[in-house]
DNA sequence: TATTGTTATACTCTATAACTATA
DNA sequence: TATAGTTATAGAGTATAACAATA
């Protein structure tokens, strides 16, 4: 198996932090790691409802709702471009889903390049069943928030999508030096 | 090479959202997605930054942020239990990180059990400039939003945390049967 | 030539289980 | 017996590069 959704934020805020990086401003810190700590944790209470009905990774499962959802077989790459992945990637995916019985690799009527990936009748009968899970999860968690606050998140949370979207397409930019403390080693 | 942060939500939010799932606020499924999304590009950001000084996991740096964190060599299942990963990963991580110079196994004076951790002078060096980057980040990214603003979603995100903690003790609840759209297939 | 998908290869992260050495 | 760490094995997910078939 794998999965258990380490509780990691990548950030580190020490106490000595206002030290060592003087120009930060340390709030902007302390919402990159509640909302990598938040998310984390989301994700890991979300994997496992949906593992109480199939043992499917979160790519396998967003597969099987992505052709669901469209209603009809999709080649590939239309699969692999909403997830990001290349196309080995695909490959190797559709393989394990295939093997459990979950889709089948249709011929595609007219142009013999491509493939058509269906899903089974298991494969929808899981969905009916892990679907509702999956947003029960989400009602379950944002039952402490008012309806009000939902909105406020939401709008707050997409403001910091569109920076990070401009931010992506940005070169990096240079890191200020950390300042050593005295006694530090090294 | 590895990563790349797909953007995936685990979620899917439809048109017909709320005819398939009446009892669900949909709002609270808008809160799931969007900070998942946020969260997974948020980590883009990072990464990306952080591979400009040098081409490390997520969880590799964190172990090396964390040793340097202690300020002395610390026994490997203490890192462990911070990253949450069992003591077969760490050994794992520790292999890479040694093969490339950045830490040392080093043999512990008293229980010979046990060994430490501690990193090498070119791994600090690193460090010296990978913290600046990825602290950075969440400086440029939060500019966006006020200091009240930030305080905001740091509160927001506390008691969503909270209850995620309380739940995750709880058993999975049950998930109603979806309801299906007439005209469906399967 | 361009597109679609597969194969081959490789690497990281992760887990579990069996094992060794030490306490 | 319990603890610390390693080894062996396994598997998922990911990537790249070379390739075949088709358009």
């Amino acid at each position: 198996m794998q999965d258990s959704v380490a509780d990691r934020s990548a950030i580190v805020v020490n106490d000595d932090f206002e030290d060592e990086f003087p120009d930060a401003r340390r709030a902007t810190t302390l919402c990159a790691a509640n909302l990598l700590r938040t998310a984390n944790r989301l994700l890991a209470e979300i994997d496992r409802r949906r593992r109480t009905v199939a043992d499917l990774s979160a790519s396998a499962s967003e597969i099987l709702a992505i052709v669901e959802g469209a209603g009809e077989p999709l080649p590939p790459h239309v699969i692999a471009d909403r997830l990001l992945i290349t196309s080995g990637t695909m490959t190797s995916l559709l393989d394990t889903l295939e093997r459990r019985g979950l889709i089948r690799r249709v011929t595609h009527p007219t142009d013999r390049r491509k493939i058509l990936i269906d899903i089974s009748d298991e494969a929808r009968s899981i969905l009916d069943r892990m679907l509702p899970r999956i947003h029960g999860a989400s009602r379950d968690v944002f039952a402490v928030l008012s309806d009000t606050e939902c909105t406020t998140l939401v709008e707050l949370l997409e403001r910091v999508q569109t920076r990070l979207q401009a931010l992506a397409q940005e070169a990096t930019p240079e890191g200020d030096e950390r300042r050593r403390r005295p006694g530090d080693r090294g």
